[in-house]
DNA sequence: CCATATACTTGGTTATACAAAGTATTATAT
DNA sequence: ATATAATACTTTGTATAACCAAGTATATGG
């Protein structure tokens, strides 16, 4: 079971989680739930919380998908891309998180 | 104004910020506010914001308050002061925080 | 006497993560 | 053949926390 603190920490920096990965490749949403899952599950990803994290961010224009329907397997897959903006985000609240994770520890430790 | 992500990073760890001052001396609301505001106001915190984290975490038994009453100044102050649960609540929080920190930061500098 | 500062309180809004369940297809095992 | 599990996406309702705005009340300075 995980911690009531856990899942706060969480808000705002999954979505961040998630366009990082997409700046690496595209992937489709169960692609991410599976190799979040192979990596630990750090942030304990369930489809229920990507799938509407990747709709807001499709919303926004930060990624842009395409279904990608193959011959020999008949289940479709949505493959998920960051887009520029997206780009442009990513670097941004990167920055204004770890400015806001070194402000915090700097509080915590001292 | 302060950014949509902003707002989100905090959830969760101005609580324990709160704890963490209240572990180095007792203070009442308005001080923290005040005391938080001349160090450049990092958390932007309000009363708004600030007074339902010392109710949650005094129901909670993390904190204890006394009402402050004193003949020259008329406006009672009311104190808060860290247990020893809050004291060990903030010391695994701190822990979980620092180690959540650590993993975002590791995917989010890959 | 009116504005500002001190000090605490409350109400309603918004954002996000979550659990749970549902749909549909394909692969595997019985 | 048929049940079960795995793949893949979607939706609904709930909980939590931060926020703005406003309200209460006293004290002080112009």
């Amino acid at each position: 079971m995980e911690s009531k603190y856990a899942k706060q920490f969480k808000k705002g920096i999954l979505e961040i989680i998630i366009l990082k990965l997409l700046s690496k490749k595209e992937m489709y949403g169960y692609q991410i739930v599976s190799e979040m899952e192979e990596r630990g599950n750090v942030f304990n990803l369930r489809e229920g919380t990507l799938y509407p994290i990747l709709y807001r961010l499709e919303d926004d224009g930060m990624i842009e998908s395409r279904w990608e329907q193959s011959a020999s397997r008949n289940v479709p897959r949505k493959y998920y891309a960051i887009t520029p903006s997206g780009k442009d985000l990513l670097k941004e609240a990167t920055e204004q998180w770890l400015e806001f994770a070194y402000t915090v520890e700097k509080v915590l430790k001292d």
